[in-house]
RNA sequence: GUUCCCAUCGUCUAGAGGCCUAGGACACCAGGUUUUCAUCCUGGUAACAGGGGUUCGAAUCCCCUUGGGAAUACCA
């Protein structure tokens, strides 16, 4: 059975990249029928709060993501990982730095293993030799090999990597005699702890070794030993760091795929060591592409409007925030974009992510949530928008009835909740253009015009007129009892005019409302009524004919 | 500095050597929206980063360049 983990350290907000992490973790489980567990690295005691796991559980409650057993505290494991450094210094797979004050405590070291040619995961893949610097010693120690060369650039650099990058090390002095051979005094140097410095030394050459996997989501990937350096698994307090914890830990939860965000790759290759010096086959990786915002730089924790508390507060529906970020990075392959879970269990997999990072866009987001708000029960919908209205400051101020017969006319055209601001010219009438003398004084204006919309309705003068003779037939209209009667206005004002039927429809919603788009315009008329309706036009055509626009 | 990764419209993506005159979605622009009325409709602009190969044929394979990103901690 595949188990996947969804690791994250409690020490700030979850943000839409972690989340987006657990999505696909929980994606491959749900599809595999596998295992999705939950642990929470908390090892890092300084910065990790109880408040930052509750936010994060209340995340994914909130999203549906599930997990399997209970929760597991990568706190309560520090007994484990000490034992697994412990054994790792009695295989020596690690030792202890060497440090001139030896009554400091010490951190223990985990050392890339020296004969790792029965390594799966290691190959040869060629000889090196490089001009170092004769005026820089070169020094070998537990720690690695210690020299400088010139690069291209003809810059000197300084080289220290691990000890394992350097199968078949020589070192040629100036007259190109062999100074130095690694394998005749490896012992001494892994089990007694000797240094060597060597002075003058004009060449180095090694065997170059690599460690490779193949990773699910970006194919087979390597990177040199001689780049690579022996890392502190124990601080000098006892605690373990992260690679040692989260493996042992991987282990201890027997995962099988380590599904993850791509800025993990270069500790992959640390890791796929431990695993193997901790006697535990490599579990199989999958590196996901990040995340990046708008400014195309990657989200960090510090991104306030990254954290995915924040789009549960804006009124964003959950099923639509997971919907957007799976398809951040994936697709189903064909051109659904709008799924339900199921849905997106049944078509994912991992080797259709794909690598290379992508970029959140708010405005998509937007639209998915209207997708999924126009399927919402009108009840829910009706609740949704009260408490906005409510939040915003007016919800209180208007009538009820009114208040749900304009959320019902405004349901399938709402995007995000928080829109229901739009809604109020349906019950206010100032602003700065439409200053009817209502005391209103809420922060946000009711209804400012579309300048554009402005100009493009009254382009001509005909239409202009024709508002202006609706205005007068409404007044004069006795029966008004419903939306259809406002309508059979405009029909006889249109043809008064001489206008088409329809004609008149956009030059009339942009002076009731200042916007292109809206509900049906004799339903929007029938809930302003007569007075409201005749006034606004009153006023737009003040505004027209004294050229303010 | 070193190592590694990535590169298709503004954005998310489709693309497995010929179905590509490069498809879809969001955004944008232009029109239209009386009828049975909205997840409004129709149309449009817009991309294979650049240069070399390989091949009868390249968005697709290889190399180089450029640009972006990551790692290089007694953080996770």
């Amino acid at each position: 059975m595949n188990i996947v983990r969804f690791a994250p350290s409690p020490t700030g907000n979850v943000h839409i990249g972690n989340i987006r992490t657990a999505i696909f973790d929980w994606l491959f489980a749900r599809k595999t029928k596998g295992k999705f567990l939950l642990r929470i690295e908390d090892t890092d005691k300084e910065r990790s709060t109880r408040e930052a796991i509750d936010r994060l559980l209340e995340c994914m409650e909130w999203l549906g993501i599930d997990y399997d057993d209970d929760i597991f505290y990568q706190s309560s494991q520090e007994d484990a990982h000490r034992d697994a450094a412990k054994r790792m210094m009695e295989e020596q797979n690690a030792y202890y730095p060497n440090v001139e004050n030896s009554d400091l405590p010490k951190p223990i070291i985990f050392r890339i293993p020296w004969n790792s040619e029965s390594y799966q995961n290691v190959r040869i893949v060629g000889n090196v030799e490089l001009n170092v610097c004769a005026d820089k010693p070169v020094e070998i120690t537990q720690g690695g090999v210690k020299f400088s060369y010139l690069n291209e650039k003809n810059k000197v650099v300084e080289n220290f990597f691990a000890l394992a990058g350097y199968r078949k090390l020589r070192l040629f002095g100036s007259d190109d005699t062999l100074v130095f051979e690694i394998e005749n005094h490896i012992d001494e140097v892994l089990k007694d702890n000797k240094n060597f410095t060597f002075n003058g030394c004009k060449k180095i050459a090694y065997e170059r070794r690599e460690v490779f996997y193949n990773d699910m989501i970006k194919g087979e990937l390597s990177k040199p030993l001689d780049s690579m350096k022996d890392f502190v698994i124990l601080r000098s307090d006892g605690t373990p760091v992260f690679h040692l914890a989260n493996v042992c830990d991987d282990i201890t939860q027997k995962v099988t795929h380590i599904i993850r965000g791509d800025d993990h790759v270069e500790n992959t290759y640390k890791h796929i060591f431990l695993f193997d010096v901790l006697h535990y086959p490599i579990p199989k990786y999958a590196h996901m592409p990040m995340i990046v915002n708008q400014s195309g730089k990657p989200y960090s924790k510090r991104d306030g409007d990254a954290f995915v508390g924040d789009f549960k507060e804006k009124g964003y529906l959950p099923d639509a925030l997971f919907n957007y970020l799976s398809l951040l990075g994936w697709s189903p392959g064909d051109n659904r974009e709008k799924m339900s879970r199921k849905e997106m269990i049944e078509a994912f997999g991992l080797d259709r992510v794909k690598s290379a990072p992508a970029q959140f866009d708010v405005v998509k987001l937007q639209n998915m949530n209207g997708l999924y708000m126009a399927e919402l029960e009108d009840s829910a919908f009706l609740d949704m928008a009260r408490r906005e209205a409510s939040k915003q400051g007016w919800g209180e101020a208007v009538d009820k009835e009114v208040f749900e017969k304009v959320a019902m006319l405004m349901k399938t055209r709402t995007k995000i909740i928080s829109q229901v601001s739009d809604w109020k010219y349906f019950f206010f009438d100032n602003s700065p253009l439409f200053d009817m003398s209502t005391e209103y004084n809420l922060s946000s204006k009711s209804f400012p015009y579309d300048d554009k919309a402005l100009k493009k309705a009254f382009k001509e003068e005909t239409f202009i007129k024709a508002i202006a003779s609706f205005r007068d037939n409404i007044e004069k209209q006795q029966q008004l009892e419903c939306p259809a009667d406002f309508e059979a206005v405009i029909r006889d004002t249109e043809k008064q005019c001489s206008l088409s039927e329809g004609k008149l429809n956009q030059s009339l919603r942009v002076a009731l409302t200042g916007s292109t788009s809206g509900a049906n315009l004799a339903d929007t008329m029938f809930i302003l009524g007569r007075e409201r309706t005749c006034a606004r036009i009153e006023k737009l055509l003040t505004i027209i004919l004294s050229s303010k626009f």
